[in-house]
DNA sequence: GTCTATACCGGGATAGAC
DNA sequence: GTCTATCCCGGTATAGAC
């Protein structure tokens, strides 16, 4: 086993990012990460309690990664709301597809009784930054908006598990593709409810 | 251990559904399905070789159950082809909550090395039924017809597996209400490609 | 702060009795 | 056709050495 010099507590979060990613949620546990840094399997627990708080910590990331990814992309995307928002559809696709960090992750079973006050901060920023997204777009009733971006979110989400399940044949599944029909189907979306 | 009497062929597809109707893809496992029975973990063994051809025979029998659920919605819906494709969204979650046999199943890895060809002509034809609800909406280039299929099939999926990794709220977390957006986004998607 | 070693568990799969 | 018994593997987690 080589010993880890630096800070293994930041690599255990990175090695899970890349584990999400390759095989997914399914594939994902403390010895593989460990194995995958050449570690020992019980270095983690000297900084995790155990798989969840890992995991946790994990959920923490993606949220504040995902929430500048969604804002990185609306702000790419000029100044039309339905434009804005439709993008967050490409961003999921992307950010999820290339970290494994997608909404399975970040409310993962289990999680929400963590009192990670931390995460749970990422993960209300996240989806405060969404709903104003949606609400540019129908600024109308609190449970129309929440409708609105929760539309958005189940057909990004959709086709990112499909994508990452092998659904698509190899000419259409490549996450760029993916990712812009996601904004396409997101757009339409969107117009029906402006 | 209990003695199995009758057709366990059966009973073990039966038994598999609940559990992932109950826990999902990760749920399943040939030793849960034989607890859940009363029978001995070896006994699956003897009626299919291994885990992934008891799943490939659920496999088989969800993209059949499944399409049979999709054109008695589409009837139920009436003639309109945008109402019609719209009903597929919603058999789909409605189907996939309540037996667990999903996309993610019927497709699922290593499946696909199976020379199993009566799940395969289940499986196209599934697709094909699908395929001709959509073709009715848009009857242009086979690519758009496809695309218009899958922007529905990763909605109604995204949705579902919200729902099942617990996204919702309880208020707005019944089947029955989600089933019932995903129909109105569908009828959008629909809309806004005809 | 990381190691080696270990206990425990659940799942996949097989051998041989009945 | 099902059972009991068993083996192997990988994952979780802990104890104690360094």
């Amino acid at each position: 086993m080589g010993y880890h010099h630096g800070d293994l507590r930041a690599a255990l979060i990175g090695a899970s990012f890349e584990l999400l990613a390759e095989h997914g949620l399914h594939g994902f546990s403390v010895a593989a990460v460990a194995r995958r840094l050449g570690v020992s399997s019980a270095a983690p627990y000297r900084h995790f309690p155990d798989r969840d708080h890992l995991l946790g910590a994990v959920s923490g990331v993606a949220a504040h990664d995902l929430r500048a990814a969604v804002i990185a992309a609306a702000d790419a995307a000029g100044t039309d709301p339905v434009d804005r928002l439709a993008a967050v559809a490409g961003a999921y696709v992307r950010y999820v597809t290339r970290t494994g960090g997608g909404f399975h992750v970040i409310f993962a079973a289990g999680l929400s009784e963590l009192p990670d006050e931390e995460r749970r901060e990422h993960t209300r920023a996240l989806m405060t930054t969404l709903l104003e997204l949606a609400v540019a777009v129908e600024p109308s009733s609190y449970p129309e908006v929440l409708n609105l971006i929760q539309e958005i979110i189940a057909v990004a989400h959709g086709y990112t598990t499909l994508l990452t399940d092998g659904f698509f044949t190899l000419h259409n599944g490549s996450a760029e593709h993916i990712a812009a029909r996601a904004v396409r189907a997101a757009g339409d979306l969107a117009n029906a409810r402006r």
